[in-house]
DNA sequence: GTTGGCATGTAATTGGTTACATGATTGG
DNA sequence: CCAATCATGTAACCAATTACATGCCAAC
């Protein structure tokens, strides 16, 4: 009854390889000084997550020749690792995602460009798009409900987060019109 | 040299004792079934947290009578415990924080209430009223440098990032007036 | 020739997750 | 009386952080 299911970070590597074979050191820096997710780069966590995923069979070195002769190790995902990849960016998503890992889902969407067609991207965001105004509307009424109850500061730091979920809303709309728009450009 | 320093995970205990003694499964509930940051309720991280926290001296144990005679084991802040929540909330706001703490620095304001004074929480407020535009500055250039290399669904995801971060300017600038207006309709 | 960045690792510690375990109390 | 919820814990496992360590290569 092992566990041995791949990590977020772990998940992240392989969205990073999903094009092209890149070394443990590209990896941290390009944790280390992008925007997404926040995960560390630190040697001590993205080797070992290397080795981990190599392990599993889902990362595999290859040893590209550089000129000067210089031959640098990579990897890249392998088969099984990219089967993985795309059952992860498939999962469906539930309101738990919603509530506490929109920043996943939002790592999940970057990686999809050249992984699933655009069709199946839309399908994604509009997950996510049926399940906010859910959330927004729980929130808008546990605040109605308790807001008088809550000091100043309380009061204001809940509103923040509404209006985060309401710019989530905002912006998974004006995705999909993106998408679409793109979608029916092309046929 | 240990490092013995409190977790986010204590002082969002700590500012949820800041006004009364709640017990353990008190605790646990509100990290369940409320908004604030997205720290986990197991008894298996709070039991232990709770227990780290007596030891520094920074919680204690009182026993209340309930009627009925039932007597409950609760928790509440030591003076040391109230000094270090104070100095937790007094930190300088640095740039990291905004990167990739919005967060923690939202949670620190929902506990200002009733420990530091609204001058003070204006101030707090302020500091990220400075830094954030140079980091939607930072990812706007970003964004025109690099949006043609970067894949749609990945382009749309780092615009989801500066939407974010400019929904984190607007609310700030509201709860600086808030507050403010709250300080001058007192005088 | 030595500083700084490239590049890869290891070890100790620690905190969180998961899962299990237990007993008390309350409502139907 | 029995199920659900209240309430508190423990133990095994695992991954991340921190700090240390090493060697290469390029530039000044």
């Amino acid at each position: 009854m092992k566990k041995n299911s791949p990590t977020n970070l772990d998940y992240a590597i392989m969205g990073l390889l999903r094009e092209e074979a890149l070394s443990g050191y590209q990896i941290r820096q390009i944790f280390e000084n992008s925007e997404m997710g926040n995960y560390s780069s630190s040697p001590g966590s993205i080797y070992p997550a290397i080795r981990r995923l190599e392990g599993l069979g889902l990362l595999e070195s290859v040893t590209q020749k550089e000129r000067e002769g210089k031959a640098k190790k990579r990897f890249r995902l392998t088969g099984k690792g990219r089967s993985a990849l795309l059952g992860w960016l498939g999962e469906k998503v539930n309101p738990e995602d919603i509530s506490k890992r929109m920043d996943e889902l939002l790592l999940k969407f970057a990686f999809m460009e050249n992984l699933i067609d655009p069709p199946a991207q839309v399908r994604f965001l509009q997950q996510i798009e049926d399940l906010l105004p859910k959330k927004i509307e729980e929130l808008e009424s546990f605040y109605d409900q308790h807001s008088q109850m809550i000091p100043l500061t309380g009061r204001l730091a809940f509103l923040h987060g509404i209006e985060i979920f309401r710019t989530h809303f905002r912006w998974v709309q004006e995705a999909i019109t993106t998408i679409l728009k793109k979608i029916t450009s092309k046929s």
